[in-house]
DNA sequence: TTGACAAATCAATAAGCATTGATATGTTGG
DNA sequence: CCAACATATCAATGCTTATTGATTTGTCAA
């Protein structure tokens, strides 16, 4: 999941499904409060629960999406689980949308120059 | 909408409405083909409906979605609309997201020193 | 083993999106 | 102005996802 994938062209590893599915997961009010949290430090769910003002269920629904997409890590400890940012799925993702822009504005300097 | 925010604290900054719009659009599967191809220059939605294979008023129901969203640009040229990809939005939003992995990343050393 | 607490799962309902076909708007050329 | 084409919007339907409360699983400490 989000694994590195070098060489291939921009537009299609932009479309992948573990692109899709690591988007979709970010693409959340809730879940994105989540991983903005969390980029601060490792938090049990309990605390989470507290910060973020759910209730215990919901807040577990929204951490198994965003671990399924790779994006969050859940590490037991004694009786807490410890969740924390994948930091490399989201420099991965990153990467991909900043050379999906670069690609972009190049395909819009061609543009400009056929045109004009 | 996707404006640049300057000094703020990532951690706000991720869960903005903006972010949030942006990656929810972007999250579904066709949308990111339609985000991919126009990554290679921009496209009428004619052509873009035949090389996505969609039927036009749902190709034009998603091209809204990505217009509201601040990730795609409108110019019409004559009969034509013209579709290109907004590269700022996609920096900024690739930028968020880096910096909010380097965040994790150095939140994570500091849990280590403090654990063990 | 039992009691207490953390977290996950389940089943059911509600809310939001995608999709479709029909229709409307805007543009060009005659 | 009219005919033809490009695109957007609308209304209706179905599908996916979020949310809730109840229940289950897992862990610790006594």
């Amino acid at each position: 999941m989000l694994k590195i994938l070098q060489g291939s062209e921009v537009a299609r590893e932009v479309a992948s499904d573990a692109v899709v599915g690591a988007l979709r997961a970010l693409g959340d009010e809730k879940r994105l409060r989540i991983v903005a949290l969390l980029s601060e430090g490792q938090l049990c769910v309990c605390d989470l629960a507290v910060r973020v003002d759910m209730k215990q269920p919901l807040l577990s629904f929204h951490l198994k999406t965003l671990r399924e997409a790779g994006l969050v890590l859940a590490t037991r400890r004694g009786k807490w689980i410890y969740y924390s940012l994948n930091d490399e799925a989201l420099g991965y993702l990153a990467d991909v949308l900043s050379r999906t822009g670069e690609a972009a504005a190049e395909a819009a300097a061609r543009d400009a120059d056929a045109c004009c």
